[in-house]
DNA sequence: CTGAAAGCGCTTACAG
DNA sequence: CTGAAAGCGCTTACAG
């Protein structure tokens, strides 16, 4: 027997407004849902009827029957694999789940977010305990980063409906995603720097190397060769900033280099430390862009040379697309690239180009 | 005929499993609902060959059918008449949401926030067109001010079981909320002003006056009536900031008021302004504390003495409240009053008290 | 230990 | 214009 969600009382149902109206449920049914394309036809006399037995009744359906009835939730899922809502400050998702609600606002679904895959402090799953909970979504919409690409393959073979806001790779399968354009954003810098004057440009990211970090690293290398310069074995760094020291920085003023792309602010704070340890400083003796925005301290980036992940546009075009693909509209794979936004900052400045 | 959310191919169901194990799908359900208190009880090798079938088809159940069935969705709804991520900066719910979600997070439920609700920009609705929406979850923390409390009313009606963050009044009904202990709050200040010599104290609130309003001033006027200092009919204004003007700075100063107790933070500063204007200044000329936190603005309230609203903890003991209603561990009505934290600030001063 | 059947509360062809 | 019935995909007493 099933349990009411309403414990006591009994929920009226259709049935109960159907007697009390001495019609049929069907009859009810075409009533309430007037735009459905059944072929049932009401006279006036009787959708009063019905009409007053629902109010003298106090019925309003049950959502979850019409779900099962129609296949059809009218509800867009929203996965994170770390807490939503972290901590006080640092709102991690906070655009984009602004984004995602702008654009779903009025499209007539519901958000639902999946914090019951919550166990202990380990990241979330999707598959925890044998079955896929995003199933009670139409589609869903992922944020952060996944540990491994193996669950979204899996939520491709089951065929559910899905796009992540950032660049997913697979090699097995075709992804949906909105995704900021590091490369282009990355090669504009570049492009920037040399009109700048600068010859000898490195590329400084992190150890970890996610699509997002090698989009940039693409991006860096063709507008490199593009512009004919030298990006040759050496000009890459793959180094966390804590284990940046005297010894990096004297290795890459002695390369000659005279602008670096930070791939995280971090890095960049980092390299003005060791800078200034020396008694240099940015951008006098170094020029330093950063190749994205931080999530968390919005304030501190704004010195800086950098460009701005939009992440809000993020949320909304990755639901545009989620709901193209659940009207049909859409069939295969649908990815967007958003432009980022070229923040001038003053650690970039124009030198000599004694080339 | 129903759609399948996946389209294209058919959703894998639990018949299918079924079928390829050779089994009734009473015996699949039991399998893969190994708590369930049904009398099925399956040997090794039947449970073996239906989880094979389950790999093999890639079978995980259809959830709205099984919310259906037992009743029970696993999904809390959360209401706010608003945008839940309203503007980039002021972040009016995350602390609740932030609560919300530390609170859920491990009891299994999921957290569905009602977008769909939103015509225009119009504040949502909760009956809109009819149907009572939150119906889709099990229960549901309504967060914000609503425009009035017909819809909590008809919510109790229909027996709906929901949790207010913030105290919520019917003359008809009986409501749940987790709140935030205003009139004590309120208490502690003026007895805290009253310890440091001063007698005239003032009330000063805005127009509207709703639960937390009319919280502030009962705690006002009962701490005023204990302490025995005239609390008479001119102790109170109820204006906002942008009426207040020199005149009304004139009248409270010529009544010898030493402390004004400002609902906002809005009245505190409108009435430094007009202080300043006057040549005079806070807290040397008057004393003037806050009663309460602004949402948005958490850096401006530091040097006020003001108490703080502890919104993370109101939203975590709402889902409380709720998840003990949904367990039946609670029948009556659940009303929670949360104490808020006491901040000295620098605008009240010690004075002597010339009485 | 297992299966057939009813039921959850709707929607929707299909007959009258 | 209206009604009886099947079906959405599960769970759960109830018989064997």
């Amino acid at each position: 027997m099933a349990i009411s969600s309403t414990s006591g009382r009994r929920r009226v149902t259709q049935a109960d407004v159907a007697r009390l109206a001495g019609v049929s449920t069907a009859v009810v049914s075409a009533i309430l849902n007037p735009n459905s394309a059944t072929g049932v036809r009401v006279s006036q006399e009787t959708a009063e009827r019905v009409r007053k037995a629902v109010r003298e009744l106090g019925y309003s359906p049950n959502l979850v029957a019409q779900s099962l009835a129609r296949g059809k939730r009218n509800i867009l899922g929203v996965f994170t694999y770390e807490p939503v809502f972290p901590s006080e400050r640092g709102n991690f998702f906070y655009p984009m789940l602004r984004g995602i609600e702008m654009q779903v606002s009025g499209a007539g679904y519901d958000l639902l977010l999946f914090t019951s895959a919550q166990t202990d402090d380990r990241p979330r799953q999707i598959f925890a305990g044998g079955s896929n909970r995003l199933g009670v979504a139409d589609g869903a919409i992922l944020l952060g980063q996944e540990p491994d690409s193996s669950e979204l393959e899996r939520l491709v073979d089951e065929g559910f409906p899905f796009v992540t806001v950032g660049r997913r790779h697979s090699g097995r399968v075709e992804l949906n995603w909105a995704a900021a354009g590091y490369a282009e954003a990355t090669a504009g810098i570049v492009q920037h720097g040399h009109e700048r004057g600068h010859r000898r440009i490195a590329f400084l990211g992190g150890v970890t190397i996610r699509e997002q970090q090698l989009d940039r690293e693409t991006g860096f290398r063709s507008a490199m060769q593009t512009l004919g310069l030298d990006a040759g074995p050496d000009c890459c760094w793959h180094i966390d900033p804590e284990a940046m020291d005297a010894d990096w920085l004297e290795n890459a003023l002695g390369q000659g280099v005279t602008l670096i792309l930070a791939e995280t602010l971090g890095h960049a704070e980092r390299a003005e430390d060791l800078l200034r340890a020396r008694g240099l400083s940015v951008p006098d003796d170094l020029s330093i862009a950063v190749l994205g925005t931080p999530l968390e301290d919005s304030k501190s980036i704004s010195r800086w040379t950098h460009f701005e992940v939009p992440r809000e546009e993020m949320g909304r075009e990755a639901v545009r697309l989620l709901l193209a693909q659940l009207d049909g509209r859409l069939r295969g794979p649908a990815q967007t690239t958003l432009p980022c936004s070229f923040i001038p900052g003053g650690t970039l400045r124009r030198i000599d180009s004694a080339h």
